[in-house]
DNA sequence: GTCTATGCAAAGCTTTTGCAGGAGA
DNA sequence: TCTCCTGCAAAAGCTTTGCATAGAC
């Protein structure tokens, strides 16, 4: 069940300056339907079922094509390991460190307190906390 | 010029649980001393001239008892990239695209809305910011 | 003296690169 | 036809592991 139909795809990533192609609708349209902040390992593993000849080189080029043209932000937030969300709108995320899932939460950075950085041109915000989260938190009531 | 004396910094170890030896406390020394958020390789290359005999794995192994004893905080800023940070407390970190630097600043997360994140146990804050600092910056007065 | 840390060498992984074949315009 | 994309294989590079020696207490 997709979040967006194959031609409204195929539009976005036009609008993006990227040429469609099998594999690439196909990663995008997993990106936007599960939501799961996958890893390229996760995103290789999921789809080779159905593309058989898809390679990981492929997933890490698409990743990096998205990534250079703003389709997805890479997420780091667990060392040696990369993360991406086709969610770029401004907003940090939740890692639980019991079950590892990673929530979206709104806030707002900008807002925030720093002065430090008067005088410098800010482009991308970037924010994240970890901590255990509802379902695995043995007080939850 | 060293932030810490030597017998501060085995005192700081040893509180957090760690027991000094020369790499440890060259390591932290070099930490405090610079402030330059370094990776693995740049405090291997900076101290293997006075730590001859000093390895990759000693670095490696330092940091990582270092992290879990919360004696420092890894950041992730750059895919592919864990660079440390001896300054525990609560602050982001703004990374300057062109040069690379990589310099603190001010915020409080914890205020910022996050309702999403109610019944979560929030552990870990994190936040930083990318964009072109004063010194690279075309436009400064 | 006992236990722990160091550091060399080798192994293990993830990621990148080179390139030939194939798909799309 | 021409260009770009794909994906296999190999290379590269970072990080981890095993283990014998060295050092800390």
């Amino acid at each position: 069940m997709s979040k967006m139909t194959v031609p409204e795809i195929k539009k976005h990533l036009a609008n993006h300056n990227i040429r469609a192609s099998l594999p690439r609708v196909k990663i995008y349209d997993y990106l936007v339907t599960y939501e799961s902040h996958p890893t390229v390992d996760e995103i290789y593993n999921a789809l080779v079922d159905e593309l058989v000849t898809l390679s990981k080189t492929t997933v890490y080029n698409t990743m990096d094509l998205f990534a250079e043209n703003d389709v997805v932000i890479e997420l780091l937030i667990e060392k040696n390991e990369i993360r991406y969300d086709a969610d770029i709108m401004h907003h940090g995320h939740f890692k639980c460190i019991k079950c590892g899932d990673v929530f979206d939460f709104d806030y707002n950075l900008s807002n925030a307190d720093h002065d430090a950085l008067n005088g410098c041109e800010l482009k991308e915000y970037h924010a994240y906390i970890k901590g255990v989260c509802e379902n695995c938190n043995p007080k939850k009531h």
